[in-house]
DNA sequence: GCGACAG
DNA sequence: ATCTTGTCGC
């Protein structure tokens, strides 16, 4: 697929701050996505290892026919890790695999998912939100734990898949609590980009089965960069 | 200085 | 995220 070269993707620390600064006003999270103009969805994830006192790390994108949920295509890239994990600036260190293997796609996904936050951040610019920049599609941001915004307070949603509660900063939902199965940890949703909070609290509840609390697309991509990591020290050592 | 802290 | 065995529960 064709990416979106907006900046370098090595930057430095100090400009980390301005970089995301001068992105958030052109985030776009008013326009619903529906669902038949979706035909294609990718899940997105990493994976690290340290070897001798440096960071490896491992993405891949999993790519599914949203009709038969079949995987259609896959993508990987590995390399160093640079840039040491930061709360707030998680795009900074995972966008380089992560784009370089979106770079050999064949694909252009309707719809990206990825494992971390989209608007759900401090500056609305979660690593999914971030990453639509460079692929020019919707994206959505799905994180198993939740980074404290401002001074939203967090309400616990029901028991019951599909059950949510808004996080609110300052009168504006910039996230959702929500059961993605019934009476397991929540999930903490955000729009990315190119999509609302309605649109990605449904899409994300449709893609996820009862195998895991994550959507089908970001755990088999999950799955797969453990088995990347795998065979890479399997073939290392 | 003291906590908070996506992956 | 990653390091790690058994073990409580449906």
């Amino acid at each position: 697929m064709k990416i979106h070269p907006i900046h370098p993707l090595n930057i430095n620390p100090d400009e980390f701050i301005s970089i995301q600064e001068k992105l958030a006003h052109k985030v776009d999270v008013s326009q619903p996505l529906y669902l038949h103009d979706i035909q294609t969805v990718a899940g997105v994830d990493v994976a690290y290892s340290s070897e001798n006192g440096k960071e490896l790390g491992f993405s891949h994108i999993a790519v599914f026919d949203l009709a038969t949920m079949e995987v259609i295509e896959r993508a990987e890239s590995r390399g160093h890790i640079t840039v040491p994990y930061m709360p707030g600036y998680l795009a900074f260190r995972e966008l380089p695999l992560i784009i370089e293997a979106a770079k050999k796609l064949r694909n252009t996904p309707d719809l990206f998912l990825f494992d971390g936050n989209g608007i759900l951040h401090p500056r609305k610019m979660g690593i999914a939100t971030h990453a639509s920049f460079f692929l020019g599609t919707p994206t959505i941001g799905v994180a198993k734990t939740y980074l404290k915004v401002g001074d939203s307070e967090l309400n616990e949603p029901a028991q019951e898949k599909g059950s949510k509660t808004d996080i609110v900063v300052n009168g504006e939902t910039i996230g959702r609590v929500l059961r993605t199965s019934e009476g397991v940890k929540p999930v903490y949703i955000s729009p990315g980009n190119q999509i609302d909070m309605e649109s990605s609290t449904r899409i994300t509840l449709l893609l996820t089965g009862s195998e895991s609390r994550l959507p089908i697309p970001v755990r088999v991509a999950d799955i797969a960069t453990r088995v990347m990591r795998q065979s890479w020290r399997k073939e290392y050592d």
